[in-house]
RNA sequence: GCGCGUGUAGCUCAGUUGGAUAGAGCGCUCGCCUCCUAAGCGAGAGGUCCCCGGUUCAAAUCCGGGCACGCGUACCA
């Protein structure tokens, strides 16, 4: 890990700037450090002279050779250098450097480095309508979910997994509708249903057909009505329905997220939020700050309404230059302040999304009073309870594992995608306004853009899109059934990885086979998810998404299983293991190293150690693109290392027993970076 | 209309809170398995970083103004 050498270098500069400018630690320059982009140049270089230029009148050369001669040993640090044109670059001392990395682990220098506060923070992803399969929009989400998930805890964040159930909402409600419209089927008869296997499959078929039912007769829409009514209400066979329904495909959606190495902590049931009155006390506190009111006339008469502010940081620079067409007239004023109004309460007494996940925020951030009862609803991935809510005061006795103290986090990130941008504004803007200030600071919208499908693929699949045809891409719609499966789509990946892997390994036997192939597919694909930044829209493709050839999830297991193959012949030759070789490091000759000739194996070493770095950065800007790419990276280095450098075949000790200490260096480090992706290194490939 | 996002190689995309010669994958051309697995490696061709202006030692990156595309702006979520 890479952040304790910075951090060193920091403080250093830092003292050496107060005592030979008067400089004090507020008026520096952040003191930015990088990566040269050649290894000559240095392994470290920090740009801090040419901000000091100005302030010092100074030529930013000279300024970089001054505290360079000032500066003093560093620990770590073979020699500091100013560069001719004004960079300060650090070399460090690379034999030190590796062998520091391998025998101390992580945990420790990790938390010293890092100013990441490390209080409770609750996740929420995945909250897949509970009404059909899971496609791969889904899986965008869920992957983007659980590998944040994974970062914060690899950086010492304790994180609790929440995944929303909207088991009352419209969606599920049209599966009801579905069944007891269209199929005429009885809740005995759908409980049977949904016992068969591929329930979620047989959903999503009932679902588009409900959407071509109301389209073909637009009256229909008032038998959705009335069964959400009936939902939102537990009244009658609709809402049994509608719960078997939905708990049915949880189940299924469980299953597909494991498959991924997806789980959770808690399923949060949107009923329950309904009726265990978290709604009603949440209205109660912004009915009486006035944060939400009864609208009295207009369009919108009858509803209780949240005031949207504009964003107060935007006032400033809204100076109109010159006179503003007069045309603007008052009118047109009153109809945008009625836009800016957004409904939480409708007239018929109904409550919105908004409304039921403002109430579900205060609970997160521990600001409503009140709280769920409990169930254990499954078994998680490693045997653990997997926790839901429950409106059953009594289902807390049931258990035999004590229930964790859920909620009440010091952060949230809601993992959704970007066209609930404006929502998960008021969401925010719910909590600053009753006075929440730092809560709501403290509440993040992880937001991505959706995944749509390429032409291509959408005809490969079958369907029919010439009414997108204008457009760039097809976009995935459950409630037209059109889309790509989470599990039709990890099937096909098995399949593919499978043949290759019968193809090479034929010797190892039918169960392992399989194993290994699983565990290709979901970096296939768990790496496609994360490796295009958020605000990016993921064009589909399935012959992309299936290469297992370049910038791809099994090219990075590749690698690894290349380190990995180099101990296990080390072993068997010449009865070495890791510990062994780093044993042996203390007296062994540097020279493998050490000078220009070896910067290439050098280069590798730095590169595993900014894993830290990267992981920090990826938090920062939400951005877990930035961990893909650099795993990937790693991964090049490494086969391009393995390359031009031999081990076993190397003849001298010295250098065969370095080259091995940088290996198993790059296997820790992207087996960790793979794990942080929900991957795992194959035994072989 | 307003708000947010995107625009970089033939295609899909990176480009680290401004920094050293703008990169990767795919595709294309050529080369590398007697040697730790070729799911690999190397070489080559390929650029008006959407356009115009500004800020400064330095701009693909920041600011202003345009253009194109996407999303949002519901008593849906």
């Amino acid at each position: 890990m890479i952040l304790p050498v910075h951090h060193a270098l920091r403080r250093h500069v830092a003292a050496t700037l107060t005592s030979l400018y008067g400089l004090a630690p507020e008026d520096q320059p952040a003191l930015t450090i990088e990566v040269p982009p050649q290894r000559r140049f240095g392994d470290l270089a920090s740009p801090f002279a040419f901000e000091l230029a100005r302030r010092l009148r100074k030529a930013p050369r000279a300024i970089a050779a001054e505290v360079v001669a000032a500066l003093g040993p560093i620990e770590g640090v073979a020699r500091v250098e100013a560069a001719p044109n004004g960079y300060v670059n650090v070399f460090l001392d690379r034999a030190a450097f590796l062998r520091a990395r391998l025998s101390n682990p992580d945990a420790a220098d990790r938390s010293l480095s890092s100013p990441i506060p490390r209080e409770k923070t609750i996740v929420e992803h995945t909250a897949i309508n509970p009404n059909k399969a899971a496609h791969i929009g889904h899986l965008r989400n869920s992957s983007l979910g659980d590998t944040l998930v994974r970062l914060l805890r690899f950086l010492g964040v304790p994180v609790e997994v929440q995944n929303y159930i909207d088991d009352t909402g419209v969606q599920v409600a049209d599966v009801v509708v579905g069944f007891q419209h269209l199929e005429g089927k009885s809740l005995d008869e759908v409980r049977a249903i949904a016992r068969e296997a591929r329930f979620d499959y047989y959903c999503w078929d009932l679902y588009a057909r409900v959407t071509e039912w109301y389209e073909a007769d637009k009256a229909r829409l008032q038998v959705r009505a009335d069964t959400l009514h009936a939902i939102e209400h537990g009244e009658g066979e609709a809402a049994a329905m509608g719960h078997l329904i939905a708990e049915h495909i949880v189940r299924c959606h469980l299953r597909t997220m494991a498959r991924l190495n997806i789980d959770y902590d808690l399923l949060t049931w949107e009923g329950d939020i309904l009726r265990l009155h978290f709604w009603a006390t949440a209205f109660d506190i912004l009915r009486k700050n006035g944060s939400v009111f009864l609208q009295e006339e207009g369009r919108l008469k009858g509803c209780w309404v949240m005031r949207i502010d504009e964003d107060p940081t935007a006032g400033e620079a809204a100076g109109t230059p010159d006179a503003m067409p007069a045309d603007a007239v008052s009118g047109e004023d009153v109809d945008e302040a009625e836009q800016r109004e957004k409904v939480i309460v409708r007239s018929n007494g109904t409550v919105t999304y908004v409304g039921k996940d403002i109430a579900y925020q205060f609970w997160k951030m521990g600001l409503l009073g009140r709280d769920f009862h409990y169930r254990e609803f499954a078994r998680r991935i490693d045997g653990a309870p997997l926790w839901a809510t429950t409106s059953d005061e009594g289902a807390l006795r049931g258990g035999v594992d004590p229930v964790p103290a859920f909620g009440g986090a010091h952060a949230t990130y809601n993992v959704i995608d970007t066209r609930q941008t404006y929502l998960q504004k008021l969401l925010k803007q719910a909590l600053f306004t009753m006075g929440h200030r730092l809560e709501a600071e403290r509440s993040t919208h992880f937001a991505y853009e959706m995944v749509a499908l390429t032409h291509a693929t959408a005809r490969e699949l079958g369907y029919d899109v010439s009414d997108q045809a204008d457009r760039p891409f097809v976009e995935v719609s459950g409630r037209k059934g059109l889309g790509v499966k989470a599990d039709d789509l990890l099937d096909r990946l098995i399949e593919k990885a499978l043949e290759e892997v019968g193809r090479r390994n034929a010797e190892i036997g039918a169960e392992a086979q399989r194993r290994i192939a699983r565990q290709i597919a979901v970096a296939a694909l768990r790496y496609f998810m994360v490796k295009f930044t958020r605000n990016k829209v993921i064009a589909f493709d399935i012959d992309e998404a299936l290469s297992f050839e370049g910038e791809s999830g099994p090219y990075l297991q590749y690698s690894a299983v290349r380190a990995q193959n180099i101990f296990g012949k080390l072993k068997e030759r010449l009865g070495l293991d890791k510990a062994a070789v780093e044993a042996a490091l203390a007296d062994a000759e540097r020279s493998a190293l050490e000078g220009p000739e070896a910067d290439d194996v050098w280069d590798l070493v730095l590169q595993c150690s900014r894993l830290d770095e990267v992981a920090e950065q990826a938090l920062r800007a939400l951005e877990l693109s930035l961990l893909a790419k650099y795993a990937f990276g790693l991964a090049q280095a490494f086969n391009g290392f393995y390359h031009r450098h031999q081990i076993l075949n190397e003849p001298r000790e010295g250098a065969r027993l370095w080259r091995a200490a940088v290996a198993a260096y790059f296997l820790e480090q992207i087996t960790r970076a793979l794990d942080l992706m929900g991957s795992a290194v194959p035994e072989r490939m």
